[in-house]
This record gives C-alpha cells, structure tokens and sequence, in this order.
DNA sequence: CATAAGATGCATTTACAATATATGTTATGG
DNA sequence: CCATAACATATATTGTAAATGCATCTTATG
C-alpha cells in the first residue's frame, strides 16, 4: 500500500531534491513521525475510549483501515512495554494496563518512535560533521526538540479521549 | 553511500516492526530532518563563517566530505530563494544576498523540508484517519510542532556563527 | 577561446518503512 | 477434549523516495 496515497493520478513524483520548475514546489518531505507510532497512538486512542470492554486487534485495525499485520506488531510493542494488557485465546483481547491518565504522550512516542535524531550529529557512533565542536546550530535543535516534547510531555492518554468519557 | 552509516560492523539490522529479542531495541528512526536540510543549513553555516570572499561548492562540499552534487542542488535552492547570490563564470562562487542577521533558521528549515506533517491528518488531501474531526492528539502535536519551531524562529544564522564574527 | 565556475535534467542506487505470509501458542466453550 | 478464536513470532517481499551519480548546458574571465 502507499505511504500517504497518492497526490492526483498524473501530479509529478518528483524527488525532493529535483524541482518542478513548473510550479516551483516539490513534494514528500521528512520531521515526521513514522506510521507505525501513529498507529500506536491510534491504538491506544481506540482502546481508550472503549474501557468497558476488551477489544480485538482485528476491530481495531479494521476501524481505521489499516493493515491488521502491522496493527498486531504495534500491539504486541505496547503490550511488551507495559501498557496493554493482552489476553490470549477466544475471547481474548487487549485493555490498557495503567489508567489512561499515566500514560504520557512524551513516552508512547519515545518508545515507538526508536531515535530522535534531528541531524547527524545527534549519533555521536555516525557523526561525520566537522562542525560538532563548536557548532551552535546543534545547541539550538536540541533546544526544539526539547520544545516539541516538552508539549507532548504535557499529556495523558486520557486528556485526549473525549470529554463524554472523563470520569 | 549509507545514510547515517552502520552502527556496527555486525549490528543486526533489524527493521523498526522487528525487535532485537536479545538486546530490547531497535534502529533507524524517523522524527529527524532530512540530509538536504541539513546540508542546507551547513551551507550557510560555512559561507557565513567566510563573509570575506566568494567560496566554490566544490570547496563546501570537500569541507565537510558529503557529495559534491547534492551540494550543488542546495546551493542552487538556497540561490533561487533568495538566500543566497550565485556568480557563474571563471572566479565564480557563491555569497550570502542577505546580511546572516536576516537569516532566519526556521524560514530556512521550512523552505527546504518540503512539508512538516508529522502525521497523516496533517495533510487533509490524503488523509484517511477517521479521528480526524474530534481527535484531540492533532491538536497537541500541532502544538508541538509549534514549539519546535518557534525555538528556531528565534535564532538567525548570525547568532550561529563563531563569536570571534560577530561585528 | 580555453577553462572554471554554476545550471539543469535525468538515471541509478540504496535504505527501510510498510506489508505480506506462514506458523506457533494459548485459552475457551460447546 | 478438541475445534476455534484469539494473540505471538519470525521471516520474506514490496514500494517509495532520499541520496547519489552522471551528462550536458550556460556563463564569464583571464
Ligand atoms: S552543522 Fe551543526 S547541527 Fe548540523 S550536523 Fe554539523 S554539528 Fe550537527
Ligand atoms: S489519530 Fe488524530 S492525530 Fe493521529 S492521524 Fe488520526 S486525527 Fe491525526
């Protein structure tokens, strides 16, 4: 299946570092996340809203109308890292394992999303930039990246499931 | 050439829906910006450190031993957007059009990363999402995004540069 | 006018996110 | 007690696009 579908049938796929000189705009960009912390989010999001009962990894994957396959390993994930609760067998299913309101936002991305590194530098194991001694530039994205979570650190699970299911 | 190069000789590369049973991890990422983002900024990083004279690409690109030709292509781009004033012919080279103090970090990320859509509501064209209309996450990621790049607004190439340039 | 610079277009490579498939394990309920 | 419905796990395949490579054109100068 395709990454973000499709623009229009005949829009130019054209790479990011090519322009298309006709509308002087490129496409498909990067600073974002992965689809499989989207997932995570939307997962929980589901089961968030539906306390009352377990729910199957089927439904949910078939709610959004993605691929049940990657929705089984983003489970699973969730599950291994402690906030499902997953039951095996008939009637089995999964819950959240913590009340919604100690899952922080910051750290479902953090676990799911494996590395934030803005820039090369960031990876001290790969980093080729001459400049990382004395650059400026990387205080300064540390100081956004910062920024960005430091919203996301902000929130709960349970400050984003709608108002009707607050206690 | 690799992208980030390869954490070991022998590191599993395991993809992102995989796991590492033995070690609990995984690698390679998203949440990061892309090469020519960041060859962007290092352009005007090391043509602002050298305001005394025009520099070659070829010179850029030997500095920081990335590839000649996606050099030229940013550099291009930084000229066609104003940022900087290319001279063609024998003795040619580029320079910064504006003084670094006019340069503003966040107007250079956001005109070389072509978009910022951290998740696929992001882009209402193909969007699939069916939260989208009361889901309260897209909000917080909005507002984190705005955090982040507020931090860059704040900064100009000129408070980058090595004090010993500062007028 | 030879040469050294940037401009431009297009082809190729490579990484990896995304997806698919196959099989194993567990529990229930009829 | 076994058929079935759920999650668990491993591996293989596909598709996209970032990154790179290459060939050619244009411009200016010494
Ligand atoms: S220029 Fe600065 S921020 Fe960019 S990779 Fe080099 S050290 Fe890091
Ligand atoms: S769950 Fe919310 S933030 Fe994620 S794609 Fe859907 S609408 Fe957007």
């Amino acid at each position: 299946m395709e990454r973000r579908g499709r623009q229009q049938k005949d829009a130019l796929k054209i790479h990011l570092l090519n322009f298309d000189r006709t509308h002087g705009i490129h496409y498909d960009p990067r600073m974002q996340l992965t689809l499989y912390t989207d997932y995570s989010l939307r997962a929980l999001l589901y089961i968030g809203r539906t306390p009352d009962r377990l729910v199957t990894i089927s439904e949910i994957a078939d709610f959004y109308g993605v691929s049940r396959n990657h929705m089984v390993k983003v489970i699973h994930h969730l599950g291994s890292i402690g906030y499902l609760t997953t039951i095996r067998g008939k009637a089995g299913g999964v819950r959240l394992a913590r009340p919604a309101g100690e899952i922080r936002i910051s750290e479902v991305v953090q676990a799911t999303e494996p590395h934030m590194d803005l820039q090369e530098c960031f990876n001290p194991h790969t980093n080729t930039c001459p400049l990382t001694g004395d650059c400026r530039l990387k205080g300064v994205l540390y100081q956004a990246r910062a920024a960005f979570m430091g919203v996301l650190a902000g929130q709960t699970l349970a400050d984003l499931l709608p108002p009707s299911l607050e206690p």
